[in-house]
RNA sequence: CGGGAUAUAGCGCAGCCUGGUAGCGCAUCUGGUUUGGGACCAGAGGGUCCGGUGUUCGAAUCACCGUAUCCCGACCA
């Protein structure tokens, strides 16, 4: 490619909207560009990349036996209705309607139509296991879209979803997915890990993600320092301490705190350890139970998991807290207040908040706290569960070492389906007596639009981009000095860019009359890997100069051998 | 959905407070001089000042109502 034929819409300010580096980096090197919140175009630069994205997870899933189909992006809203997810799905899926009044959505996600697909055309276990995927544009009406392509509305995945006639079968393939998914991030040359997930609102019985580690993730992962144990947050147990609790040494006593409003009033006024108070939150309690509302007790310094808290028997799900005035009604007293001493409604604790004691927490009463609070002596310990968020330091849940953590994007995400659309679409094979039997499935998913802002959120620096070798737009760039000034260095350039081509590499050939500063600038800002600079000067001793983007100087190399040298490089 | 901010040329911004001919830098086009790390000189083109309503002799500027975009939060007491 010429870059005087390429579309090279590169800025020297980054629009004043964009705030992590992707998406500054990504406009800046005219990859793309917005068109609305959370709707971008693809330029040719950015496109390229996109493709060579695909083109990896194509040819890694191809190589397991998953084959390739195309689903329509609208989709029907009968099949919606039989998953039950028309109703349960929510203000993401994009509804609309078509000239008849027939509803239909803007597909967040494709389980109903492979669904049907699949129970239209396979027949027997025979068939069984099957996999099918697609790289397709997914819309989903994010609440607040951000960071440019990072959390678009609309934007490219690739979803796979396999069919097995039992779980021993699905395990097999959610295994080999899982090493496929290993294999085409290691190709694309991200740093990322595998991490152990909750399985969520659809069920199932495994689930794991894969996280490109990033400052400017949404996710925090928990990582054992002496394992391979790595889980999401939201799934990461926080483990029962090993110790017993402490025996009582104060009285409990009702403290006048009008001014404590909050935990870290209560420390700072009281000169507390925060390790010593309990916060008490209040939720609205399953609707099955003869309770409305349910108090969740963790310690000061700790946070509320709420897909821990949601998955309690007792508590309705999804988690809603309760607002100021249910809590009025219930306890008497308003937020800021609030404890497990004489409280009326059922409460839950956390493991680390059973072990405490002599510890403080509202009293139940405006503007007053209970200090020196000891279970069993002055109330009846609660229920126990799991329902904060690990922290830095806790054990790992594997036994060994503790845990860091750390933030992660999520670039991917596989998942132990189970029988929950195959059951509601009636997806059913004949088993080998006949007997008609409801598929198992699997479903894999990549953000391939996401896995691009990624590599760059991991792959830059103060002049651009740099590009995993796989993904670059452009493998190699030719940059002559002042070409059109010199009849001898044109042809040698038009003959090493062919050459060059004809080696099937993805050469660039910087053929615009411009001045090497800004070839080079540009060059550099959307991250080619590899730049050779042709020059009259070192050209008369038969040289050319070599720079890898990463390189700090330049290396000369001999005109007859950077063709094989290059070639060296890529392999 | 709640809070905050912003909206002026393709991009980055000034002008608004104190109403009176819409500006600067980059980018673009023309000519010239330059040419190994984002050149210089001269000239040119490009505007629904987000939209609407109001106040006023006069509104980018003041008031009100919308819209869009970005950030923070979304119940963690």
């Amino acid at each position: 490619m010429r870059v005087s034929k390429l579309l090279l819409a590169t800025l020297k300010e980054s629009p004043s909207d964009a705030e992590v580096i992707s998406h500054k980096l990504m406009l800046r090197a005219g990859m793309v560009r917005k068109l609305a919140s959370g709707l971008y175009t693809w330029l040719p630069l950015g496109l390229r990349v996109l493709r060579k994205v695909e083109n990896i997870i194509r040819e890694e899933l191809n190589r397991v036996g998953s084959q390739e189909v195309l689903m329509p992006a609208t989709q029907p809203s009968e099949l919606w209705k039989e998953s039950g997810r028309w109703e349960q799905y929510g203000p993401e899926l994009l509804r609309m309607k078509d000239r008849h009044g027939r509803e239909f959505c803007f597909g967040p996600t494709h389980e109903e139509v492979i669904t049907d697909m699949v129970r239209n055309e396979l027949r027997s276990y025979k068939q069984l296991p099957a996999s099918f995927y697609q790289i397709q544009t997914k819309f989903r009406d994010e609440i607040r879209p951000r960071f440019g392509i990072m959390r678009s509305r609309e934007f490219l995945m690739k979803d796979a979803y396999s069919f097995h006639i039992d779980e021993v079968s699905l395990n097999e393939t959610y295994e080999e997915m899982h090493s496929t998914y290993c294999k085409i991030f290691d190709r694309i040359g991200l740093d990322y890990r595998p991490v152990q997930a909750d399985t969520g609102s659809i069920g199932g019985n495994a689930s794991h993600e894969f996280h490109v580690l990033a400052d400017s993730g949404e996710d925090d992962i928990a990582f054992s320092s002496n394992s391979d144990y790595a889980a999401n947050i939201e799934f990461a147990e926080a483990v029962a301490p090993a110790i017993e609790r402490p025996a009582a040494k104060k009285e409990m006593e009702l403290i006048d705190t009008p001014n404590a409003k909050t935990i870290n009033d209560l420390v700072e006024q009281f000169k507390l350890n925060i390790e010593d108070t309990v916060k008490t939150l209040i939720v609205h309690a399953n609707e099955e139970t003869e309770n409305t509302l349910v108090a969740l007790l963790v310690r000061g310094d700790h946070e509320l998991n709420e897909i821990k808290a949601e998955k309690l028997t007792g508590v309705a799900s999804p988690l809603c807290f309760a607002t100021d005035e249910e809590i009025r009604d219930a306890i008497g007293a308003g937020p800021g207040s609030l404890g497990p001493v004489k409280l009326s409604i059922p409460c839950v604790v956390d493991r680390s908040v059973a072990i405490m004691s002599d510890f403080s927490a509202g009293a139940n009463i405006d503007g007053k706290h209970y200090f020196g609070i000891n279970w069993e002596r002055d109330l009846t310990l609660p229920e126990v569960a799991d329902i904060r968020n690990v922290v830095e330091g806790d054990p790992s849940p594997d036994g060994k070492g503790t845990l860091s953590i750390k933030r992660g994007i999520e670039v991917g995400h596989i998942f132990q389906l189970g029988k929950k659309y195959s059951e509601a679409l009636k997806a059913t094979v004949l088993d080998d007596k006949g007997k008609a039997t409801v598929m198992t499935m699997g479903c894999y998913g990549i953000g391939v639009s996401r896995v691009v802002a990624s590599a760059i959120e991991q792959n830059h620096d103060d002049k651009g981009i740099i590009w995993p070798e796989s993904i670059a737009p452009f493998q190699v760039v030719i940059t002559p000095m002042n070409m059109h000034k010199s009849d001898t260095l044109k042809p040698i350039a038009e003959k090493l860019y062919n050459d060059l081509k004809d080696s099937d590499i993805d050469v660039l050939f910087d053929d615009r009359k411009e001045r090497a500063g800004i070839m080079f600038a540009d060059m550099e800002l959307i991250g080619i890997p590899h730049r050779i600079v042709l020059g009259d000067r070192s050209l008369e001793k038969g040289l050319v100069e070599y720079k890898g983007r990463r390189d700090a100087d330049n290396t000369e190399i001999a005109l007859d051998d950077i063709v094989q040298f290059i070639k060296d490089k890529l392999s």
